[in-house]
DNA sequence: CGGGAAAAGCTTTTT
DNA sequence: GCTTTTCCCG
């Protein structure tokens, strides 16, 4: 093993004594290095089998990278070593011990859209009025409860609506049960509960797994933290790494404070920092760390660089965001001159929905981009359908499955007859295919009524039989055909339907695939791939030989570096956004998404903004973000482009305001930059005055008038 | 059942 | 404002 690679911090954390470690690594700073090196030092200098070590991390992907890089450094097999994410993890622990988790073992998981619809199937079965207890806040409520750990008996009513959230989440719980289903949150609790109650279990994890890893561990929440700790026990070496300033995911349920407590839980804990920063230039350092430093109870890091100064970076005070767009067009193919491929830039923003303008901006140049995010491809509404069959015929109790696919494609069974099965099944306990069988040979139904539940009934039934002996991918196949997804998305018209006849046939494709990488001995590939798809929703991954500009939300850029990066729409409401501003710790958690954004940036970093952008159909005037004004003068340049767009004529001749305090037009003034110049043009007043300098070496800029002294 | 009109969102996202 | 979902009627 390569030691001599890593700089002394970074080896301390590799070769640290076995016991509680904390290691505090800041963005680019190797982390990912450091841990898997570290786990190749546990099992060739520690003597530690692979087979007693855990790693978790918060995506497949990050799961996967992990495990690939160790296998190339390590000359031994790693299967026996468990990689994975929590719910991963959690997944492979409760398809061994689904007798004493009091599951059945076929049983299925749910993804949020699924639980989302579960919900509301539950609160319309208790006559509840959707608008005063809307699915969305009880999924909400629902899964905070179990992140904090507790099941329905468990949670303390506060008021009336609050017992009634208790009753749905009651009620889910029971469907749940009853259905053989179990969404994300249960995986983890219903393995913290079986770890909890079941001390054989217990011991013998915990004598398994001896040294327990954790990445991204600011992004954990309590329930996760939990699930730590029941591992770990008392004699169990934990090493955590994490960056506090990178938390992004607290709305989420994500507990930065977990990050603090470790040293108290831990006891011995050793805090290794990961200050020395492999990627963005000094410039770019420096204005990341101004910027984080305006955050309170930080556990503290400063990052720093051998490398380059580097350029300062460029503000640009767009017009409106279509002229910010074109700023951006503009400097890409000035990049691309320079050398830059277009796959070295990225454009970040804060929410989904500025992408719009950017988009068409580039399409209108002609420039190739991508944007990240947006559905998977297993999300997509097809894909679901298909994998609904395959559910149900694995597990006709699968209520879930049930409701999605009894009339997709349409056969004639509505809303009236199904609101019979709902009752029944309701009434005597029943799932609803057990509701359908008997309400068939009671003959409740119309005729007509009566063959389309009939022909549903055998439909299944015969899919069960044809398919029973086929090979996972010929299932697949079987069912698009005969269950008439593949006819019904043919007839939807337009480029739509093609694209999901496409993605249905790419689904045999995948079948195929998952079947030859291996399939886990303990479950029948149907309910692998199931397992499989739902834990794994589908990358939509840039194929790295395309050659396209990036585009993505901050949250996505997240454990990437670029070696430019434009972060756009740097406007106060929009980011920080203003559904944060009210509260300290959300503006916090804006101020950290900041800090990833800048961070993300090699060499050369842009931030924009609008001062008129049209938001939810309105004009709205927003001032600079906030962060461009913590970020040092020093390290900045603001230009703008006098172009038609950003302002009009009229305004230009009859505006021509008087100069109010310390400039004038012609007046010689100092930057503490760009030297001195000479005023050409002034506008706005107060804080928010702006002036139009010439440089005599650098051109024309214009400044924010704070930034600027007499001569 | 399907299409068009009305209404409701509208920050960030992984499992 | 724009897009997505829901609702209502032929």
């Amino acid at each position: 093993m390569i030691l001599n690679s890593l700089n002394p911090a970074q080896q301390e954390a590799v070769q640290a004594p076995l016991g509680h470690q904390l290691i505090l690594a800041g963005a680019g700073s190797g982390k990912t290095r450091v841990l898997t090196h570290r786990i190749v030092w546990l099992v060739e200098k520690e003597n530690i089998s692979p087979f007693n070590i855990l790693a978790v991390t918060f995506t497949n992907k990050a799961a996967n990278e992990m495990r690939s890089r160790i296998e190339s450094m390590l000359s031994m097999p790693t299967k026996a070593m468990w990689i994975g994410t929590f719910h991963g993890l959690s997944h492979r622990f409760l398809r061994s011990h689904w007798q004493e988790a009091g599951l059945p073992q076929s049983f299925q998981i749910l993804d949020s859209d699924d639980q989302f619809r579960m919900i509301r199937r539950v609160i319309h079965a208790l006559n509840l009025d959707e608008d005063r207890f809307p699915p969305k806040e009880a999924q909400w409520f629902i899964n905070g409860q179990k992140e904090e750990g507790r099941e329905p008996h468990q949670v303390e009513p506060r008021d009336i609506a609050g017992q009634m959230f208790i009753r749905i989440y009651q009620a889910y719980q029971e469907a749940c049960q009853r259905a053989g289903v179990m969404d994300f949150a249960d995986l983890l609790l219903k393995t913290c509960k079986l770890l909890q109650t079941n001390a054989t279990l217990r011991a013998h994890y915990q004598a398994r797994f001896r040294c327990l890893l954790v990445d991204e561990f600011q992004d954990t929440n309590n329930l996760q933290y939990e699930w730590l700790k029941l591992l770990a026990g008392e004699n169990n070496a934990v090493m955590i790494v994490g960056d506090d300033d990178q938390s992004i995911y607290g709305w989420r349920g994500a507990r930065i404070e977990n990050i603090h407590c470790f040293s108290k839980d831990f006891p011995g804990a050793k805090i290794i920092r990961l200050e020395q920063n492999y990627r963005s230039t000094s410039v770019i350092l420096e204005a990341a760390n101004a910027l984080i430093s305006k955050n309170s109870g930080r556990l503290g890091k400063n990052l720093w660089t051998e490398g380059k100064t580097g350029d300062p970076i460029t503000i640009y005070a767009g017009f409106n965001e279509t002229d910010e767009a074109f700023f951006i067009v503009n400097r890409i193919r000035d990049l691309r001159q320079n050398s830059y491929s277009l796959r070295q830039i990225a454009i970040l923003y804060r929410s989904n929905a500025q992408s719009r303008v950017i988009e068409e901006a580039l399409m209108q140049f002609g420039i190739p981009y991508r944007v990240y995010g947006g559905l998977r491809y297993f999300e997509r509404a097809e894909i679901k359908d298909a994998l609904a069959y395959l559910r149900l015929l694995t597990n006709l109790s699968d209520d879930p499955a049930f409701e999605r696919i009894v009339n997709t494609p349409p056969r004639g069974i509505g809303d009236r007859t199904l609101t019979t099965i709902r009752e029944y099944a309701k009434a005597s306990g029943l799932t609803l295919w057990q509701a359908l069988e008997q309400l068939l040979e009671q003959k409740q139904f119309t005729t007509r009524t009566e063959t389309a539940l009939l022909s549903f009934v055998n439909l299944i039934k015969t899919m069960i039989e044809r398919t029973l002996a086929l090979e996972l991918h010929k299932q697949v196949e079987y069912v698009l055909y005969a269950s008439g997804l593949i006819d019904h998305y043919r007839k939807e018209k337009g480029e739509k339907g093609l694209t999901r006849m496409e993605n249905l046939e790419e689904l045999v494709n995948a079948a195929h695939q998952f079947t030859q990488e291996g399939v886990p001995d303990e479950m029948s590939p149907i309910a692998a791939f199931l397992a499989y798809a739902a834990l794994e929703s589908g990358d939509v991954q840039a194929e790295v030989y395309d050659d396209c500009v990036q585009l993505m939300t901050l949250h996505s850029a997240k454990g990437l570096e670029f070696p430019v990066v434009f972060l756009a729409g740097c406007e106060e409401e929009l980011f920080p956004h203003y559904l944060s501003m009210g509260d300290p710790k959300a503006l916090e958690e804006e101020r950290r998404l900041c800090y990833v954004g800048v961070t993300r940036a090699m060499h050369k970093l842009y931030m924009s903004y609008a001062e008129v952008r049209r938001m939810h159909g309105k004009e709205a005037y927003h001032r600079p973000s906030r962060f461009l004004h913590e970020i040092p003068v020093e390290l900045v340049e603001e230009i703008r482009f006098r172009t038609k767009v950003s302002r009009p004529q009229a305004m230009m001749s009859t505006y021509q305001p008087e100069p109010e305090g310390r400039f004038h037009v012609g007046q010689e003034v100092r930057h503490r930059v760009f030297g001195d110049g000479i005023v050409l043009d002034i506008e706005g007043d107060g804080d928010d005055m702006k002036v139009t300098v010439r440089f005599p070496k650098l051109g024309t800029k214009v400044l924010i008038a704070s930034y600027l002294t007499e001569k």
